[in-house]
DNA sequence: GCTCTGTATCTAAGCGTTTAGACAAACACA
DNA sequence: TGTGTTTGTCTAAACGCTTAGATACAGAGC
């Protein structure tokens, strides 16, 4: 049987000092001491091969340099999501350059919902919620037992609670504009889950951009899905059944854009002779589509980062007892310009 | 300030009982409790919303039910990329399961290292070991620190590690198998990483390929770079200047492949009537090209489900001083047929 | 009525740290 | 020489929980 690892009294008693003594030399602090003990003391820990046991520090410390990643609960695949997997990417890094570790809290719950008990066990100073899901109860929740925690993409329901998004009602009328401006004038929006944090705004842009363009609004253009590839193939579907289809679509999500493509293919659509469409997200595939989609990129690992960051500040402010602000912060997205938007074929005629 | 969170003294004052006997009720033994008082006691835990503290149970228990998962250092995006991702997803789903948490140790370490102090923090139960490179040092430092953990995609140095994987070689040889039947001669390999612990039983595999179809092997044909899109491109026009270029491709990798296939639609190459491709991890995308990729498929979910349930177990058996067995997974992979291979030009003249 | 057994509960030690308070030795100052 | 200060180290309590051993009490057997 392995023998257990070498404690701290262990090395006090190699090195013939307290306990205390060694915690010292362990924190730099916060009392002095002795350069020579220290070396006497360090040389027992090399020799002894001594880590300190972190679950023990942090029992007495109230901080175990640790946060949480809390993804929207039922979600399909959020790590074959290029949303999340980007976000995570940005928020590991941050945590890595500031050594917090960070741990997973996927939706896949013990009792099939968000269990506020998985979160309450203390095992991170803080968590960061991606995209819940506008129906979701979490965060009155969270607030209530006293949990630290930032959001990516959520509700700003409450002013004390830190929020990193962009701004997506701004981006989807850009998005609009930008159509509108090539002469289209029946434009369609794909959009995704109704309770998904950013559909809601993303129409809603949608809705202006058609309003400062002078277009009217047609009911049957505008559907909601899911941020899938198939939703996208389903969805244009529906579009080319309509007596007038559009000629140009606007898609929730890159992946629902995916889909329109996949459509468009089989049926001979040309894109962007025959049918304009932008995508949202701008996921590492958006380039590499045929012809090239346009999409509005989110800063999706700066976002990742800054939550991070945001989090970790109002951690170490707390601890000190200071006055932690919760900023809302909206970085910019921008519209990227590619091959997959263009005049439309009727524009073309009457020009 | 927020006072602090209930502990099970509060509990224990609460509902007139001692703190034992709270946690009696709490672990369900090891002491049977009244039945009357039990209830007593759950009331109380629950009107104070009362949640055992994890960190201090652990530190008599022993056991954090918890899990790391770690990825190769340095590594270009881990969490972009879908073989990455797609054992998260197992890994994540089995813990989930077994109501284990999962927490990440990425190579973007604190040193600039893989650094075990970060793994002795004792933070978590076991160690998942992610398709380490075949220079690092990890697991015999693991091993020697007394740390449980399994690999995938590891290498088979030491047979008392468990390792969860595929028969790389094996997978290899059926693609050249597949490509020969077709009537190819001029098969080229473009690997991944050389450090990278599948790039060579993946070309071993490759080359009992070519001899058991009575092909040579030209050297030329025969390259390493990452396993990405940029090297699928680069390599493809380095084999595209040989004097006497391949009939088909071989990418280690489908990312290599994606790249493979981006140099060919800039060229004006045709898939597969010029040029055969296929690749390796049937990654979601590869369904999506055009034509469909042809791809050797991974159980990766799977891959990640049995090395967590693995781990899990064999944490179990150590628990419980059981001698624990430290099996050698080797799931089957698949190669999945679809659009992007056909008899070579030259073949159909002389046929 | 007395001992014996079993059940429900309590007391207290321990897990590996941190840190406030006590203390001894060395030093500065009058 | 005695007093005050500084420096380095130690003792011991605390963090929130688990669990072995002690204890109190009820019912059973005689």
């Amino acid at each position: 049987m392995a023998k257990s690892r070498p404690t701290i009294t262990d090395v006090a008693r190699e090195s013939g000092v307290s306990i205390a003594t060694v915690s010292y030399v362990l924190n730099n602090g916060p009392r002095k001491v002795d350069a020579d003990t220290k070396a006497r003391v360090k040389a027992s820990m090399e020799r002894l091969r001594y880590y300190p046991n972190t679950i023990a520090r942090a029992l007495t410390n109230k901080r175990l340099n640790a946060i949480g990643v809390v993804f929207p609960h039922p979600y399909p695949s959020v790590f074959t999501d290029p949303y999340f997997v980007s976000l995570m990417d940005g928020i590991v890094q941050e945590a890595a350059r500031r050594r917090q570790n960070v741990m997973l809290y996927t939706g896949l719950d013990w009792n099939g919902e968000h269990s506020l008990p998985a979160f309450q066990d203390r095992r991170v100073d803080g968590l960061i919620l991606i995209a819940m899901l506008t129906d979701s109860t979490i965060v009155p929740s969270l607030t209530e037992a006293g949990l630290s925690f930032v959001q990516i993409n959520g509700q700003v329901a409450d002013a004390a609670v830190s929020n990193i998004d962009i701004d997506n009602a701004e981006a989807a009328r850009q998005v609009v504009a930008h159509l509108a401006a090539h002469g289209h004038r029946r434009i369609a929006l794909l959009g995704g889950q109704e309770n998904s944090p950013s559909t809601l705004p993303r129409r809603e842009g949608y809705l202006r951009g058609l309003m400062e363009n002078g277009l009217a609004c047609d009911p049957a253009m505008v559907l909601d899905g899911l941020y899938d590839r198939a939703w996208g193939r389903d969805g244009m579907a529906r579009l080319l059944a309509l007596p007038a289809p559009p000629t140009a679509v606007f898609a929730g999500g890159d992946g629902i854009a995916e889909g329109i493509y996949d459509l468009c293919r089989e049926r001979g659509i040309r894109i962007p002779a025959d049918l304009s469409v932008v995508g949202f997200d701008d996921t590492p595939n958006a380039a590499h589509l045929h012809p090239p989609l346009s999409s509005v990129r989110q800063p999706l690992r700066q976002m990742g980062s800054v939550a991070a960051a945001t989090l970790l500040d109002q951690l170490d402010a707390r601890a000190s007892a200071l006055p932690a602000p919760a900023p809302q912060i909206v970085l910019p997205a921008e519209l990227i310009v590619r091959a997959s938007t263009a005049a439309p074929r009727e524009c073309l005629w009457s020009g």
